[in-house]
DNA sequence: TCTGGGGTCCTAGGACCC
DNA sequence: TCTGGGGTCCTAGGACCC
């Protein structure tokens, strides 16, 4: 059978390079207490405000290296992973979300010193993608190797986080760099080039440490006889292409290093989506208080929407059934979608929320959901329906505005929906969370505490 | 897994239109 | 009607990433 061969030569040749802070939340702990965030033994744990007494449901969100080295645990784990009682020298900090996120700030600017807007492309919280290739002369420096080792300096001085970089002609050459090479170097850092791809890309263990397999794919090649990355890239195109789609295709290329995405682009995705997921204290079956929770969450992504200037046209409600429920149809979850005209507004958004509600729910034992708007837009105009004055539709906008703005200016508690005060209501004990986890406190709360320099002291 | 939370992308089948 | 084909939109379901 025919096969595809890539020419390098045709491919884009960057530098590249690929940045992710090391253990970030739990260095960022680490740096604000003086400590050093390589030699502590420092997790940040979150624990759902409920049932703090209970070990089992501790979610570690971060650990530092030491602790990671030892307790064999990963960056992100469960506390019944650590030994029991805790070791005195394992410092166990709850998350600061608020504070993390004006670290990655800070970081971020630092890296906007050293490429312009369309060169930095920020990947998550901890890692960001800079193409280098135009601005080394600027820097006086003959190597993309030598500018990491400037920014990871200046990051360091500036901040105390570590920084690991990968570095690669391609943003995906970079990034397979950093996860599988760079992390593991003592001088934190690896490039990975095209001629290097037999030995380095081919070289990696197991295909679920390649970016894009997971357990199911790595399962679905091993029943087509691939076992390793090197089989993946020897294997045949088009038969992966057929066997598994487009999916096929990009993981073949992926494993020849072939990546033709440029960070200059201006990459649009095809989707767009703003959603909550929580887990429920505990099981709800009951109908009107699975209600409240929706209710809730409509009104909590509303907010999220006027604040972004953004409108729906789409809606996701997912019911998760308790552990072990399953309904008659073998389920484990009811889901529904709904499309609908833009919107942000806290009623529209409710109505669908409950219309969805109302014919997916049948009694069953719910412990977890989730609500998502999707097909974002910025459409300005209001979509005016035959039916609905619309006085009514400015009076319900302008009620937004104002619920908007007092819990801006004095917190979400002091403005919340009666429904709230009932039985199940999650809003009140969750307005305090930040990205799902503890915000830690309020920058006027830490200046109470130190005093106007306090994000100095932090060094943030 | 003895249930964290927030995202994006791909597939497949049905509805509907020409 | 023992019966065409192609395109697009919609929704449910699933996989993966940080």
């Amino acid at each position: 059978m025919e096969n595809i061969q890539f020419d390098y030569a045709l491919e884009p040749s960057r530098d590249i390079l690929c940045i992710d802070c090391k253990s970030f939340y739990a260095s960022t702990e680490c740096v604000l207490r003086g400590w050093d965030p390589l030699r502590t033994e420092l997790v940040v744990m979150s624990y759902p405000s409920h049932r703090m007494d209970q070990r089992a449901s501790g979610l570690i969100l971060a650990s530092s290296p030491a602790a990671k080295r030892a307790y064999g645990i990963g960056n992100v784990s469960r506390a019944r992973d650590l030994p029991f009682p805790y070791p005195p020298s394992l410092k166990i900090v709850p998350p600061r979300m608020r504070l993390y996120m004006k670290m990655n700030q800070k970081i971020n600017r630092i890296y906007k010193s050293y490429c312009d807007e369309e060169n930095h492309h920020v990947y998550s919280v901890d890692e960001s993608f800079l193409d280098v290739t135009n601005v080394l002369k600027l820097f006086q420096v003959d190597s993309p190797f030598e500018l990491a080792r400037m920014i990871q300096r200046d990051v360091f001085c500036q901040t105390g986080i570590y920084t690991t970089v990968g570095i690669g002609d391609n943003p995906l050459l970079a990034k397979l760099a950093l996860d599988n090479a760079a992390k593991k170097n003592a001088n934190m850092k690896a490039e990975w080039r095209y001629q290097d791809v037999a030995r380095t890309i081919w070289k990696i263990p197991e295909l679920t440490d390649f970016w894009g397999i997971g357990k199911k794919q790595a399962k679905r090649l091993n029943n087509l006889g691939i076992r390793s990355i090197d089989q993946l890239a020897h294997s045949n195109y088009f038969y992966l292409k057929e066997r598994m789609g487009v999916i096929g295709a990009q993981l073949y290329a992926h494993s020849w290093g072939i990546d033709r995405s440029f960070l200059g682009e201006t990459y649009e995705p095809k989707s767009h989506s703003i959603g909550h997921q929580q887990i429920l204290p505990r099981d709800y079956d009951k109908k009107e208080e699975l209600a409240v929770v929706i209710k809730e969450m409509a009104d909590q992504i509303g907010t999220r929407l006027r604040k972004d200037g953004l409108k729906a046209e789409g809606l996701t409600l997912q019911l998760i059934f308790s552990k072990g429920y399953i309904d008659e149809g073998d389920r484990t979850y009811l889901k529904r979608h709904m499309t609908l005209e833009a919107t942000a507004q806290r009623k529209d958004l409710m109505k669908v929320a409950m219309k969805m509600f109302d014919s997916l729910y049948r009694g069953q034992v719910i412990r977890a959901v989730a609500l998502t708007a999707d097909r974002l837009t910025r459409k300005e105009y209001q979509q005016l329906d035959l039916f609905t004055p619309i006085e009514l539709i400015e009076q319900a906008k302008k009620v937004d505005e104002i619920v908007d703005r007092i819990r801006q200016r004095y917190g979400f508690k002091k403005l919340v929906y009666a429904h709230s005060l009932k039985e199940g209501g999650r809003a009140i004990e969750r307005s305090s969370l930040v990205g799902g986890h503890a915000g830690g406190l309020s920058g006027l709360e830490e200046e109470k505490n130190f005093g106007k320099n306090w994000e100095k002291l932090y060094r943030l």
